[in-house]
RNA sequence: GGCAGAUUGCCCGAGCGGCCAAUGGGAGCGGACUGUAAAUCCGUCGGGAAACCUUCCCAGGUUCGAAUCCUGGAUCUGCCA
């Protein structure tokens, strides 16, 4: 029996395989080559695709040889939503993306040693590919009308959007990928999330038809939430694995929030702490969910992950800092200003009303909004609720003479900081 | 190609000449409770400090006055070719 089966199963991991006994077996006997692919749709990686990345890695710790492919093809056509057609993005654009996808997985796996790592593009096998031999080679292994079963597709027949001969091409390049991924390198399983069931197989069939070989699918649970929204969101949008895109304190904060109900399976899907402390965790949640264990271990593990363990002790460090008991004018200079460093800040010469100043740091978009959270009693000056719309601090409110902490509600923070001109 | 119907704020969806910045629900936001959680309850939810400005697919028109009526256009849906 394979030990890292056995690993993604504990954890929750595996939606659904193509017979699972030969895979076991297949695991059992020796190093498995594997791929999963990552589509150029963004210029980062988000959340969620953590999932697929780290089961690389797991598959990696167990022996295995494991690919990272991106999809400088697939990128370029898109696979079909169930709801709209996509947008084409601008091909220097997915390449771009390509580039700095890459370098996001990179960290993730290792490229060196006896089962060492690869990096593919797809787009190295199918950018001479003519038309021709695209549609005879691969296109007719593709029963049309089973093409039409897939899940997606026949969701946009059914709709008012329908669905353009380009997307729903989409399979067949995908399948092309396993197919030569086989033939290079004997590529043998692909793993995905669960909506790519249908992508998956129609590559192992592929591989069964064209070179009588076998081959495997294993797809993973699809994160969700208790409260049925989608996973990987926030009020401000997607959280994004690039600093850029999203601060690595803004991030740390997406995994504190993990509602309690959450919290267990994604400690399990996405951090490699060992089984007795996920336990131990399960246990602390239950009996202290006040102390939210489970949600600063989750937040410290996976920002280690993604951002470094340095990164990782300063949001942490302003993470306390703010939202602790402590009184914000007791901090000294150092931490204060590490603290706010993670905060959006507007620089400010001189200080202006409450207001406007919320406006400044962006934790408000228009006056309007600013005054109606002070009007609500949701404002906050130096953790000081602030009643008055026409307020303006004065010199003395300011922390070691040049900040000001601003609050909206209870977790939206920004700093201002006042420099003389 | 012909006929019928639709198009409203982030989403869904009422309104069908003045009382409409536009009912209601969802999402979002703030408060209470709590734990930087959930649920619940309360409030809020185009812009503007305000006078007031810009909105109900687009362009014209009728009218003292239009999201509401008329004309033309665009898009979508259904039925018939």
């Amino acid at each position: 029996m394979s030990t890292v089966l056995d690993e993604l199963t504990w954890r929750d991991l595996v939606a659904q395989t193509t017979d699972p006994d030969a895979l076991a077996a297949s695991l059992a006997a020796g190093p498995v080559t594997l791929y999963c692919g990552f589509d150029p749709t963004a210029p980062s990686l988000h959340v969620g695709h953590l999932v697929q990345v780290l089961t690389l890695k797991r598959f990696q710790d167990d022996g295995h040889r494991v690919i990272a492919l991106v999809g400088g093809a697939t990128g370029l056509i898109g696979d079909p939503k169930e709801t709209a057609e996509r947008n084409l993005n601008n091909k220097d654009l997915v390449g771009e993306w390509v580039g700095r996808i890459r370098a996001q997985i990179e960290p993730f796996l290792d490229f060196d040693g006896e089962n060492a790592a690869r990096m593919v593009n797809n787009l190295d096998w199918t950018a001479q590919l003519s038309t021709i031999d695209f549609l005879r080679d691969v296109g007719k292994h593709f029963p049309v009308n089973r093409m039409l079963a897939r899940d997606a597709v026949n969701q946009r027949l059914n709709s008012d959007v329908g669905i353009s001969y380009t997307e729903f091409s989409y399979v067949l390049l995908q399948s092309m990928d396993f197919l030569e991924l086989h033939r290079r390198h004997g590529c043998s399983l692909q793993i995905g999330g669960s909506d790519q069931w249908g992508n998956i197989t129609a590559g192992a069939e592929l591989i069964r038809r064209v070179e009588q070989g076998k081959a495997h699918a294993l797809t993973t649970n699809l994160l969700t939430k208790s409260d049925g929204t989608k996973f990987g969101k926030t009020e401000s949008g997607t959280v994004w694995l690039d600093p850029s895109l999203t601060s690595p304190y803004a991030f740390f904060q997406f995994w504190v929030n993990t509602d309690d109900r959450d919290v267990v399976g994604y400690l399990k899907c996405l951090t490699f702490l060992p089984r007795e402390r996920v336990e131990e965790l399960e246990k602390a949640t239950a009996d202290r969910p006040g102390a939210r264990e489970a949600q600063r271990t989750l937040a410290q593990e996976l920002t280690t992950l993604v951002h470094g363990a340095a990164q990782t002790a300063a949001v942490e460090a302003a993470s306390q800092a703010l939202f602790g008991r402590g009184e914000l004018t007791e901090l000294d200079a150092a931490t204060l200003a590490a603290a706010l460093g993670e905060l959006p800040t507007a620089t400010v010469a001189e200080l202006s009303t409450v207001a406007e100043l919320m406006v400044a740091t962006g934790l408000e978009k228009g006056n309007n909004a600013a005054r109606r959270t002070i009007g609500e009693g949701g404002a906050y000056v130096n953790n000081v609720k602030v009643s008055d719309e026409a307020a303006v601090p004065s010199a003395s409110d300011l922390l070691h003479g040049e900040w000001l902490v601003l609050r909206r509600g209870k977790r939206n923070l920004a700093a201002v900081r006042v420099v003389a001109p």
